[in-house]
DNA sequence: TGTACATCAGTGAACGCGCGTTCACTGATGTAC
DNA sequence: TGTACATCAGTGAACGCGCGTTCACTGATGTAC
């Protein structure tokens, strides 16, 4: 790739997020593009869709949180351990919703759901092993599945980002959530 | 009111609430109008906005909820009693969830913000008193608030409707939430 | 190092679309006699 | 009960708007020599 293409795929990459954690998921790819500085043709010849974007995007923070998840085993508490990965999904849970919406609305096209399942899955056992690690410790006695313990933990973050005038409501809501595990 | 007009107006909300239900909360108004058989000028004629729209259908589940939530306190078990009204409380959370996040992008009339007002008073209050009396009976040890606990509700019944292929993640999830305030 | 050129990326005006919303006109209702 | 009429409600084509998206053109890049 091109040095110049490459500088403003980021920079398109970059304004998104601003612009997701701003506006939501819902924002327009015109706005995107005009905040990146660069024209909607240019956002196009990087990303032919919505979905794209936000797959890169997701992309990328799955491959964070994993990364934060593969660290996490040699925490000393393995509930907590699965505590402060469940708070770091939080953070980035505004565009891997978005996605999901998007996922809802329209069938996507083939290279878009594999990466799209390539992300759950690999999400998944991230969290399945903290998970399981600390229900083995007898850290956790909620019977819930890791795919509807990140469903809730989404859904609270979503609803706190609806309600910005309240800056402590996500801290308040996911310790309700994530404290009551044991 | 002339019943010509009472009709209209009833089968505008009535098909208001299925669109809503169908397609979430940001559907469009003129496809509602089409759903309910009447031009895009009567549903304006009774509901000069979209958050007029919402307002009333929002004030009817209101009401509804607040009857439940009256008779509740005669259930044997306060504990269950909460229960069961946050269960209701997320059946009838997609038109909720679409005000709270309409009034967040625009500001509302003074009409529309004192009827708003009014509704969150009167749930704020028949859920207090449900979540009080169940702690008072010490069959809630969590440390939440009425209006975190609806949020938490409200946010969970979302997720679920984003979700239509899995009919018994509502249920799951408010297992989780809900059993897990002892 | 310097220059010429082929290739790739960026631009932004323009398109079609569906949205929310309006308004001049038509039609139904209910009242007065 | 029957009729005339004033009033209120409904209609739906049309408007402006911002959206996602395209594409002919311009410009930057990097390579070959």
């Amino acid at each position: 790739m091109r040095s110049d293409a490459r500088g403003n795929r980021d920079r398109v990459l970059q304004a998104a997020r601003a612009v997701f954690a701003e506006q939501g998921a819902q924002a327009s790819l015109n706005k995107i593009a005009q905040s990146a500085g660069v024209g909607p043709g240019t956002l196009y010849r990087h990303f032919p869709s919505l979905q794209a974007l936000l797959v890169a995007i997701i992309s990328d923070d799955v491959h964070t949180l994993c990364a934060t998840g593969r660290e996490l085993p040699a925490h000393p508490s393995p509930g907590d351990a699965l505590r402060i990965w469940l708070r770091a999904v939080a953070v980035h849970s505004t565009a891997m919703r978005g996605l999901v919406a998007a996922q809802m609305v329209t069938a996507s096209d083939p290279a878009t759901d594999a990466s799209l399942a390539a992300c759950h899955e690999e999400i998944g056992t991230a969290g399945a092993a903290l998970l399981d690690r600390a229900r083995r410790h007898g850290a956790i006695t909620a019977e819930i599945d890791v795919a509807d313990l990140l469903t809730v933990v989404n859904a609270v973050a979503g609803a706190s980002e609806q309600t910005p005038d309240d800056p402590h409501l996500l801290g308040r809501l996911l310790t309700f959530v994530v404290d009551r595990l044991v």
